[in-house]
DNA sequence: CTGAAAGCGCTTACAG
DNA sequence: CTGAAAGCGCTTACAG
């Protein structure tokens, strides 16, 4: 380096193939050629193919950082998300990196705080500054409408991934976790429970909510009512699992059956039943939701709620892709079915 | 829009500060803002502290689009991965965003297959296209020499993660698997285990290996003997835990420990010992490799040696960040240690 | 130690 | 439907 500072070598001087190279080849301007990377329709179709093939021939990628720059847009895709589930967090990624495959957008990692009073203002840094093309948020940081509000603000394009529908159809992705709990309801009613136990959620998340909701109203179409008394909010974690069910099979007039709002809190759910001395499932049937990895290594295995969020995460991905092609089908990116995984831990009493 | 296609609007109009006007506000150029900015030491003590502080009043954060562009080098940092672990992945990733904080560097991901003929290509064109500042390698993929070879090629700077040394030791940070075996084996024989088995992990994996290794050296050196026919090879899943420990317990001669490459295989070794009817850890010890999620919850729990994956992956992304400052401490960042958790699934015999 | 000019590779704004 | 000019916000290369 003739001159100073930065340290690292400049990357290496091959050549490479720009879009006045492909201008010159195809005779035409770099505009027409950036019209046909962009896909314009306001290209004559004759034009579009020859550039189009030089294009295919030199194998040229148009610069992202360039593009980005003159766009006053980045190609990143940023996941934004607080879920503490390591099998929730990496299925999400699995998903939008499904969509994203090979384009030139590259998913970028947000993890936040929602306990950091700062976590919103970081977010909209995060977003002046690397200006991306679009945020996807995850429960329970999707379910915060001032974050919302900010992206709003920034003209930051998002998608909302929820419980219920929080925003527009076209910034939302219902996960139906209402219904899920709802089949676990069905499962345990066609058995033969009458008293039936819930530990759900933090109240703080919609998708302790729904799953509340659900599987109260999957019980009462079959005629059963949730007792108060046998409903307990945990805070979706192996601890407060255990002790939550601890003081249900503590009571007299205990439960034979336990739905625990995720599978977390449903493995300790067998813990408690285990030091009460309680056989899975002859004495206590027990339903969790997620289908994590831990439902079928677990003695026995854990009957459980299946949720797409792979299929989610792609939906996610795609509905911010495709915003404006007009190829976006809403009613189908949000149509997710969900699925009871019948294993070993219930029995009809 | 005056003229034509992309459809999405450009970011609002918020005449952002650029280096235009820290330079026409501190009375100097903008190399010299330039200068600060990348830290250069050829700027004025004097000059430095007035752009400073002019930085500061602003908020001015400089472009990193521009930057990129300018540079030829993105403020990405790529994970190349393909370890299926959900914790592992999550664990590393965690690692790695502590040391990025609120850098303008961004995490970006980048799995692969190595089943996939053109995964080193993939990651190449990955490479050529967003130039970003490194790559963090993690097992296997950080194993493939070919693929360190491309990054080579392509100037682009790299850490390999492995449990051995493969690269010079700028480029490496070693796991010391080996190490961690060793405490196993030491763990097992203090408790008088004399016939014990190991399942050791795919041998395309040098974890495996290390493992391995470690194991039967760790055993040596209370005089014990790893026998060849108690040694059998799983994959590192679930399912070959199962079977493989099968393989073992219906030995007439069948071990009184087993010592498990990874905890998804131990769990498999409590499916097989339950129903090979033999109790843990009356009948048999299992010790497990990583600490995951997993191992705490089964019953009984698991003991188990931890590895600190987010500390390495910390450690992983210094190693990039501080590249030539001077300031890397390559000893301090290499050293990692790794700690045997004894739960309740060993005993003495 | 500092600066004016040219350039990174694209897109926008305008004109035809 | 197409193009020449200006610009995105930085850094490099050169000069002093």
């Amino acid at each position: 380096m003739s001159d100073d500072e930065h340290e690292s070598k400049p990357a290496r001087d091959r050549s490479q193939v720009t879009i006045i190279d492909i201008a010159r080849m195809a005779g035409v301007s770099k505009k027409t050629v950036s019209r046909v990377i962009n896909e314009s329709p306001l290209v004559r179709e004759e034009t579009r193919k020859k550039v189009k093939e030089i294009i295919a021939e030199t194998g040229f990628t148009p610069n992202p950082q360039a593009r980005a720059l003159a766009f006053r847009k980045s190609f990143l895709v940023g996941l934004v998300y607080d879920n503490p589930s390591p099998q929730y967090v990496v299925n999400m990624q699995r998903g939008i990196l499904d969509t994203l495959g090979d384009t030139a957008f590259q998913l970028v990692l947000r993890p936040c705080d929602r306990g950091d009073e700062n976590y919103r203002e970081r977010v909209r840094s995060f977003i002046v500054q690397h200006k991306p093309h679009g945020i996807i948020l995850t429960p329970s940081v999707s379910e915060d409408e001032t974050l919302a509000e900010i992206l709003r603000e920034e003209e930051c394009d998002y998608v909302r991934i929820a419980s219920l529908e929080l925003d527009v159809p076209s910034r939302s992705i219902r996960t139906h976790d209402a219904q899920g709990a709802e089949m676990a309801a069905a499962h345990l009613a066609q058995l033969g429970h009458k008293r039936i136990g819930h530990i759900h959620g933090p109240k703080t998340f919609r998708s302790a909510h729904e799953r509340l909701s659900g599987f109260r109203s999957g019980l009462e179409s079959y005629g059963l009512e949730l007792a108060p008394e046998l409903t307990v909010e945990g805070a979706y974690t192996f601890d407060s699992g255990v002790s939550s069910a601890t003081r249900l099979l503590n009571r007299r007039d205990r439960p034979t059956a336990i739905f625990a709002g995720n599978d977390e809190m449903a493995v300790g759910v067998y813990v408690a039943a285990r030091k009460a001395g309680l056989r899975i499932p002859e004495d206590l049937s027990i339903v969790g939701f997620d289908d994590t990895p831990i439902s079928a290594r677990i003695w026995p295995p854990l009957t459980t709620v299946r949720s797409p969020i792979r299929e989610v995460g792609r939906a996610a991905a795609d509905l911010l892709l495709k915003r404006g092609s007009g190829s976006e089908n809403l009613e189908e990116l949000q149509s997710f079915q969900l699925e009871l995984i019948v294993r070993e831990s219930t029995r009809s009493v």
